[in-house]
DNA sequence: TAAAATAGTTTAGCTAGGTAAATATATTTC
DNA sequence: GAAATATATTTACCTAGCTAAACTATTTTA
């Protein structure tokens, strides 16, 4: 296998490791998180805009996103369309919130400290010139 | 999140999906191509010096390995320290090998050909700056 | 040499991605 | 306005990663 390839998928494989081991204390997932993010960040959301957003597949999103409504991060209520379903934090998650990103944004500057800002752009462009 | 590793989450997820989609015509999922790949390389391997060579836990190539058995691609028989399994490519995954390397290579040079070689050194470099 | 520790593999069960197809509601078209 | 089409979500079922704990065979140690 190309060794580009191999080092992303390791790098990729590891980082989502080491930030379930950052969420642990919270009693939550890599994807939950990033659930949870995307809804703080936007506000009110339906699903659908959930799963474009993140460019993950819809049924993903679906399941993710009940787990965390049983799990008490999240509130579910029906749209004014009645296809949709928007959901927005729950109040705990709203009040755990600042403390959990805290966590992750150590937990993210920890992980780039052996790179330089001009060596994290590169890669984010060299990234996006892969497709 | 920060846009680097969303970025690289985005493009792990990205190639996964293409290359399952390259080896659709093949009958094969990624990870099963990457165990047949460096079962290729090595010759006859234990499932311990598999997970360790690619640097997943051990479950995840049990499965693995007993569904390319089940498909055929694989035989695999007890070793002489009758605690391990040795596997090793069947007739069929030495026949086929070559061509399916051939679509994956085709693959890998389409992804990376708006990188020069000296971008994709330094994204390799980079990459492993992680840790 | 019997007991304890270690090593290789498996089982069970979780998250997390995907596709294909079903269902329910809205919207468009004839 | 009924029929056809489109949209939002869900269900079922794959692959693929993980941890924890069990099981078996080997090696080490007291």
């Amino acid at each position: 296998m190309n060794p580009l390839f191999h080092e992303l998928f390791q790098k990729s494989r590891f980082l989502t490791n080491e930030i379930n081991l950052t969420l642990k204390k919270h009693n939550l997932y890599a994807s939950q998180w990033t659930v949870l993010f995307c809804i703080q960040k936007h506000g009110e959301m339906s699903l659908t805009q959930i799963w474009k957003y993140l460019n993950v597949e819809a049924p993903t999103i679906t399941r993710t996103v009940y787990r965390l409504v049983e799990l008490g991060w999240i509130d579910i209520r029906p749209g004014k369309d009645r296809r949709e379903k928007i959901v927005s934090l729950s109040e705990k998650a709203s009040q755990d919130f600042s403390t959990i990103k805290e966590s992750i944004l150590e937990f993210e500057d920890r992980m780039v400290e052996s790179l330089t800002k001009e060596e994290e752009t590169i890669l984010i462009e060299l990234l996006r010139k892969i497709k």
